[in-house]
DNA sequence: AAAAAATTCAACCGCTTATTT
DNA sequence: AAAATAAGCGGTTGAATTTTT
Protein backbone atom coordinates (compact mmCIF):
# COMPACT_ATOMS: atom_id res chain seq x y z
CA UNK A 1 0.00 0.00 0.00
CA UNK A 2 3.02 2.25 1.18
CA UNK A 3 3.01 4.94 -2.11
CA UNK A 4 -0.44 4.05 -3.40
CA UNK A 5 -0.72 7.19 -4.75
CA UNK A 6 1.86 9.29 -6.59
CA UNK A 7 2.39 11.56 -3.85
CA UNK A 8 2.58 8.91 -1.05
CA UNK A 9 6.03 10.12 0.25
CA UNK A 10 8.15 10.83 3.50
CA UNK A 11 9.71 13.69 4.68
CA UNK A 12 11.75 14.16 7.60
CA UNK A 13 10.84 10.72 8.77
CA UNK A 14 6.93 11.91 8.35
CA UNK A 15 5.06 10.01 5.99
CA UNK A 16 2.37 12.30 3.81
CA UNK A 17 -0.31 12.06 1.32
CA UNK A 18 -3.28 9.50 1.37
CA UNK A 19 -4.21 7.60 4.66
CA UNK A 20 -4.23 4.01 4.26
CA UNK A 21 -7.30 1.85 5.48
CA UNK A 22 -4.40 0.32 7.94
CA UNK A 23 -3.16 3.74 9.50
CA UNK A 24 -6.87 4.80 9.45
CA UNK A 25 -6.97 1.43 11.94
CA UNK A 26 -4.36 2.64 14.20
CA UNK A 27 -5.56 5.85 14.56
CA UNK A 28 -8.94 4.94 15.13
CA UNK A 29 -7.98 2.62 18.04
CA UNK A 30 -5.35 5.20 19.69
CA UNK A 31 -7.85 7.29 20.06
CA UNK A 32 -10.54 5.11 21.09
CA UNK A 33 -7.51 4.14 24.26
CA UNK A 34 -6.67 7.60 24.92
CA UNK A 35 -9.15 9.98 23.76
CA UNK A 36 -8.49 12.93 21.26
CA UNK A 37 -5.87 15.23 22.14
CA UNK A 38 -2.33 14.25 22.48
CA UNK A 39 -2.01 14.26 18.89
CA UNK A 40 2.01 14.29 18.82
CA UNK A 41 2.21 10.83 21.00
CA UNK A 42 0.27 9.03 18.74
CA UNK A 43 3.05 7.97 16.71
CA UNK A 44 5.22 7.18 19.50
CA UNK A 45 1.54 4.98 20.73
CA UNK A 46 1.09 3.15 17.55
CA UNK A 47 3.88 3.14 15.56
CA UNK A 48 2.28 5.51 12.53
CA UNK A 49 4.97 7.77 10.95
CA UNK A 50 2.43 10.41 10.64
CA UNK A 51 2.65 13.99 12.59
CA UNK A 52 0.28 15.14 15.34
CA UNK A 53 -0.70 17.48 12.85
CA UNK A 54 -1.64 14.89 10.53
CA UNK A 55 -3.23 12.60 12.06
CA UNK A 56 -5.57 15.51 13.85
CA UNK A 57 -6.18 16.38 10.52
CA UNK A 58 -7.16 13.09 9.63
CA UNK A 59 -9.54 12.19 12.80
CA UNK A 60 -10.91 15.40 12.24
CA UNK A 61 -12.33 15.76 9.29
CA UNK A 62 -12.52 11.93 7.82
CA UNK A 63 -12.61 9.37 10.75
CA UNK A 64 -14.78 11.16 13.46
CA UNK A 65 -17.65 8.58 14.07
CA UNK A 66 -20.23 11.52 14.46
CA UNK A 67 -19.43 12.93 10.89
CA UNK A 68 -22.05 12.62 7.98
CA UNK A 69 -21.14 11.01 5.37
CA UNK A 70 -23.27 11.96 2.75
CA UNK A 71 -23.82 15.08 0.45
CA UNK A 72 -24.78 18.77 1.89
CA UNK A 73 -28.45 19.22 1.61
CA UNK A 74 -30.65 22.22 0.62
CA UNK A 75 -31.00 22.99 4.19
CA UNK A 76 -27.45 23.00 5.18
CA UNK A 77 -26.71 24.86 2.13
CA UNK A 78 -28.88 27.75 3.56
CA UNK A 79 -27.18 27.52 7.00
CA UNK A 80 -23.84 27.87 5.32
CA UNK A 81 -24.73 30.77 3.50
CA UNK A 82 -27.01 32.94 5.88
CA UNK A 83 -23.76 32.06 8.19
CA UNK A 84 -21.11 32.68 5.76
CA UNK A 85 -22.70 36.46 5.06
CA UNK A 86 -22.76 36.18 8.85
CA UNK A 87 -19.63 35.42 9.91
CA UNK A 88 -17.79 35.58 6.62
CA UNK A 89 -14.44 32.73 6.40
CA UNK A 90 -14.96 31.49 10.04
CA UNK A 91 -15.65 28.00 8.62
CA UNK A 92 -14.78 26.04 12.42
CA UNK A 93 -17.64 28.90 13.27
CA UNK A 94 -19.95 27.61 10.76
CA UNK A 95 -19.70 24.39 11.27
CA UNK A 96 -20.34 24.22 14.91
CA UNK A 97 -23.78 24.83 13.44
CA UNK A 98 -24.07 22.08 11.38
CA UNK A 99 -23.41 18.53 13.22
CA UNK A 100 -21.99 16.42 11.42
CA UNK A 101 -19.77 18.90 9.26
CA UNK A 102 -16.21 19.45 9.21
CA UNK A 103 -14.94 23.31 8.68
CA UNK A 104 -13.06 21.95 5.64
CA UNK A 105 -16.05 20.33 3.96
CA UNK A 106 -17.86 23.41 4.60
CA UNK A 107 -15.58 25.74 3.08
CA UNK A 108 -14.57 23.51 -0.07
CA UNK A 109 -18.56 23.37 -0.35
CA UNK A 110 -18.58 27.07 -0.03
CA UNK A 111 -15.58 27.41 -2.75
CA UNK A 112 -16.82 24.98 -5.42
CA UNK A 113 -20.10 26.70 -5.22
CA UNK A 114 -20.51 30.13 -4.38
CA UNK A 115 -17.16 31.42 -4.89
CA UNK A 116 -17.31 32.32 -8.04
CA UNK A 117 -20.84 34.46 -6.91
CA UNK A 118 -23.53 32.01 -8.82
CA UNK A 119 -25.86 30.93 -6.21
CA UNK A 120 -27.42 27.61 -6.60
CA UNK A 121 -31.09 27.58 -7.33
CA UNK A 122 -31.92 26.97 -3.92
CA UNK A 123 -30.16 29.98 -2.38
CA UNK A 124 -32.13 31.86 -5.48
CA UNK A 125 -35.64 30.16 -3.86
CA UNK A 126 -34.41 31.76 -0.40
CA UNK A 127 -33.86 34.76 -1.57
CA UNK A 128 -37.44 35.09 -3.01
CA UNK A 129 -38.56 33.75 0.25
CA UNK A 130 -36.72 36.21 2.14
CA UNK A 131 -37.67 39.09 -0.12
CA UNK A 132 -41.68 38.04 0.27
CA UNK A 133 -41.19 37.88 3.93
CA UNK A 134 -40.13 41.49 4.18
CA UNK A 135 -42.54 42.89 1.46
CA UNK A 136 -45.28 41.36 3.77
CA UNK A 137 -44.03 42.69 6.72
CA UNK A 138 -43.49 45.89 5.31
CA UNK A 139 -46.89 46.50 4.42
CA UNK A 140 -47.76 44.92 8.16
CA UNK A 141 -46.12 47.84 9.76
CA UNK A 142 -47.57 50.22 7.07
CA UNK A 143 -51.30 49.47 8.11
CA UNK A 144 -50.45 49.56 11.78
CA UNK A 145 -49.01 52.56 11.26
CA UNK A 146 -52.46 54.08 9.33
CA UNK A 147 -54.51 52.36 12.98
CA UNK A 148 -52.45 54.26 14.99
CA UNK A 149 -52.40 57.42 13.31
CA UNK A 150 -56.48 57.41 13.08
CA UNK A 151 -56.76 56.56 16.72
CA UNK A 152 -54.26 59.82 17.33
CA UNK A 153 -56.40 61.91 15.34
CA UNK A 154 -59.41 60.59 17.55
CA UNK A 155 -57.93 60.76 21.11
CA UNK A 156 -56.63 64.50 20.09
CA UNK A 157 -60.19 65.61 18.63
CA UNK A 158 -61.85 63.85 21.44
CA UNK A 159 -59.57 66.08 23.91
CA UNK A 160 -60.02 69.67 22.01
CA UNK A 161 -63.75 69.11 22.65
CA UNK A 162 -63.29 68.49 26.05
CA UNK A 163 -61.29 71.62 26.86
CA UNK A 164 -63.24 73.88 25.27
CA UNK A 165 -66.31 72.24 27.79
CA UNK A 166 -63.75 73.81 30.76
CA UNK A 167 -63.01 77.23 29.32
CA UNK A 168 -59.25 76.49 29.40
CA UNK A 169 -58.26 76.32 33.18
CA UNK A 170 -56.40 73.17 32.66
CA UNK A 171 -52.95 73.27 31.06
CA UNK A 172 -52.87 71.03 27.47
CA UNK A 173 -50.47 68.20 27.73
CA UNK A 174 -47.35 68.05 25.63
CA UNK A 175 -49.42 65.69 23.40
CA UNK A 176 -51.22 68.49 22.11
CA UNK A 177 -48.07 70.94 21.40
CA UNK A 178 -47.49 72.25 17.71
CA UNK A 179 -47.59 70.07 14.48
CA UNK A 180 -43.69 70.55 14.36
CA UNK A 181 -43.47 67.79 17.27
CA UNK A 182 -46.50 66.24 16.45
CA UNK A 183 -44.47 65.19 13.30
CA UNK A 184 -41.78 64.54 15.18
CA UNK A 185 -43.23 62.22 17.69
CA UNK A 186 -44.23 60.52 14.31
CA UNK A 187 -40.66 60.37 12.96
CA UNK A 188 -39.99 58.52 16.23
CA UNK A 189 -42.49 55.91 15.91
CA UNK A 190 -42.37 55.03 13.07
CA UNK A 191 -37.86 54.03 14.01
CA UNK A 192 -39.45 52.24 16.65
CA UNK A 193 -41.86 50.30 14.40
CA UNK A 194 -39.05 49.61 12.30
CA UNK A 195 -36.95 48.77 14.72
CA UNK A 196 -39.38 46.14 16.45
CA UNK A 197 -39.76 45.27 12.66
CA UNK A 198 -36.29 44.34 11.92
CA UNK A 199 -36.45 42.24 15.37
CA UNK A 200 -38.91 40.68 14.36
CA UNK A 201 -37.84 39.55 11.07
CA UNK A 202 -34.50 38.04 12.66
CA UNK A 203 -36.31 35.87 15.20
CA UNK A 204 -38.40 34.78 12.83
CA UNK A 205 -35.83 34.18 9.83
CA UNK A 206 -33.26 33.22 11.83
CA UNK A 207 -33.55 29.68 13.86
CA UNK A 208 -29.99 29.75 15.58
CA UNK A 209 -30.49 33.09 16.61
CA UNK A 210 -33.30 31.73 19.10
CA UNK A 211 -31.01 29.44 20.70
CA UNK A 212 -27.70 32.16 21.09
CA UNK A 213 -28.73 32.00 24.36
CA UNK A 214 -29.29 28.41 24.99
CA UNK A 215 -25.78 26.87 24.02
CA UNK A 216 -25.12 28.49 20.55
CA UNK A 217 -22.17 30.27 18.94
CA UNK A 218 -23.98 33.55 18.22
CA UNK A 219 -21.35 35.72 18.41
CA UNK A 220 -22.39 39.38 19.31
CA UNK A 221 -23.65 41.01 16.58
CA UNK A 222 -20.97 43.76 16.68
CA UNK A 223 -18.41 40.76 16.56
CA UNK A 224 -20.92 39.51 13.71
CA UNK A 225 -20.38 42.04 11.46
CA UNK A 226 -16.81 43.10 11.97
CA UNK A 227 -15.88 39.56 10.69
CA UNK A 228 -18.44 40.07 7.75
CA UNK A 229 -16.32 42.85 6.93
CA UNK A 230 -12.93 41.93 7.02
CA UNK A 231 -10.45 40.36 4.72
CA UNK A 232 -12.48 41.72 1.95
CA UNK A 233 -15.19 38.71 2.48
CA UNK A 234 -17.99 40.97 2.46
CA UNK A 235 -17.45 41.38 -1.23
CA UNK A 236 -18.67 38.20 -2.40
CA UNK A 237 -22.19 38.57 -0.54
CA UNK A 238 -24.83 38.66 -2.76
CA UNK A 239 -27.05 41.80 -2.13
CA UNK A 240 -30.09 42.69 -1.61
CA UNK A 241 -32.49 45.17 -3.46
CA UNK A 242 -31.50 48.21 -0.73
CA UNK A 243 -27.80 47.42 -0.66
CA UNK A 244 -28.20 45.46 2.68
CA UNK A 245 -25.77 41.89 2.50
CA UNK A 246 -29.08 39.84 2.22
CA UNK A 247 -27.95 37.10 4.12
CA UNK A 248 -28.26 39.05 7.44
CA UNK A 249 -32.43 39.45 6.76
CA UNK A 250 -32.29 35.55 7.08
CA UNK A 251 -33.34 32.56 4.74
CA UNK A 252 -34.54 29.94 6.79
CA UNK A 253 -37.74 28.47 7.43
CA UNK A 254 -37.63 26.69 10.39
CA UNK A 255 -39.09 23.24 9.37
CA UNK A 256 -36.06 23.07 6.88
CA UNK A 257 -33.85 23.23 9.78
CA UNK A 258 -35.11 21.46 12.20
CA UNK A 259 -35.94 18.56 9.89
CA UNK A 260 -32.25 17.65 9.32
CA UNK A 261 -30.95 18.31 12.96
CA UNK A 262 -30.75 14.06 12.73
CA UNK A 263 -27.88 12.03 12.13
CA UNK A 264 -25.63 14.50 14.41
CA UNK A 265 -25.88 13.14 17.09
CA UNK A 266 -22.52 11.98 18.77
CA UNK A 267 -23.20 8.96 20.13
CA UNK A 268 -21.16 6.22 21.83
CA UNK A 269 -19.48 4.21 19.41
CA UNK A 270 -19.67 0.38 18.46
CA UNK A 271 -18.60 -1.55 15.87
CA UNK A 272 -20.88 0.08 13.74
CA UNK A 273 -19.34 3.64 14.36
CA UNK A 274 -16.63 3.20 11.43
CA UNK A 275 -18.68 1.49 8.65
CA UNK A 276 -16.01 2.55 5.75
CA UNK A 277 -13.32 0.45 7.96
CA UNK A 278 -15.44 -2.31 7.77
CA UNK A 279 -15.92 -1.65 4.15
CA UNK A 280 -12.21 -2.63 3.81
CA UNK A 281 -12.09 -5.24 6.32
CA UNK A 282 -10.53 -3.51 9.15
CA UNK A 283 -13.58 -3.95 11.49
CA UNK A 284 -13.13 -1.78 14.45
CA UNK A 285 -12.36 -4.51 16.72
C1' DA B 1 -14.11 6.84 -27.81
C1' DA B 2 -10.72 9.94 -26.42
C1' DA B 3 -8.87 14.19 -25.01
C1' DA B 4 -9.49 18.36 -22.53
C1' DA B 5 -11.57 21.02 -19.12
C1' DA B 6 -13.85 21.52 -14.92
C1' DT B 7 -14.91 20.04 -10.39
C1' DT B 8 -14.24 17.82 -6.03
C1' DC B 9 -12.13 17.05 -1.80
C1' DA B 10 -8.33 15.16 1.15
C1' DA B 11 -4.29 16.77 2.81
C1' DC B 12 -0.75 20.04 3.16
C1' DC B 13 1.31 24.60 4.71
C1' DG B 14 1.95 28.71 7.34
C1' DC B 15 0.19 31.43 10.76
C1' DT B 16 -2.13 32.45 15.19
C1' DT B 17 -3.71 31.25 19.63
C1' DA B 18 -3.69 28.48 23.76
C1' DT B 19 -1.35 25.73 27.01
C1' DT B 20 2.53 23.93 29.40
C1' DT B 21 7.12 24.14 31.30
C1' DA C 1 7.31 36.35 32.57
C1' DA C 2 9.24 34.12 28.73
C1' DA C 3 10.06 30.31 25.81
C1' DA C 4 8.64 26.10 23.96
C1' DT C 5 5.21 23.13 22.44
C1' DA C 6 0.66 21.79 20.95
C1' DA C 7 -3.67 22.70 18.95
C1' DG C 8 -6.55 24.97 15.84
C1' DC C 9 -7.68 27.72 11.83
C1' DG C 10 -7.99 29.33 7.05
C1' DG C 11 -5.76 29.31 2.52
C1' DT C 12 -3.88 26.54 -1.02
C1' DT C 13 -2.53 22.55 -3.66
C1' DG C 14 -2.91 18.71 -6.55
C1' DA C 15 -4.58 13.89 -7.56
C1' DA C 16 -8.76 11.70 -8.69
C1' DT C 17 -13.05 11.92 -10.69
C1' DT C 18 -16.66 13.71 -13.55
C1' DT C 19 -18.39 16.35 -17.29
C1' DT C 20 -17.97 18.46 -21.66
C1' DT C 21 -16.31 18.85 -26.26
Amino acid sequence: MEGQFGWGREEGGWRKGPWTAQEDKLLVECVRQHGEGRWNSVAKLTGLKRSGKSCRLRWVNYLRPDLKRSKITPQEESVILELHALWGNRWSTIARSLPGRTDNEIKNYWRTHFKKGKPSKNIERARARFLKQRREMQSQLLLQQQQGQDQQHQQQRQRQAGDDHDDGAVTREASSSPAVSLAAQHEEDLQMLQQDMDDLLFQFCCPIASCASSSCLLPSATAASASASEEGSSGDHPQLDGGATWGWGGLWNLDDVVDDVDGGACGGWDDTSFPWLQDQGLAFY
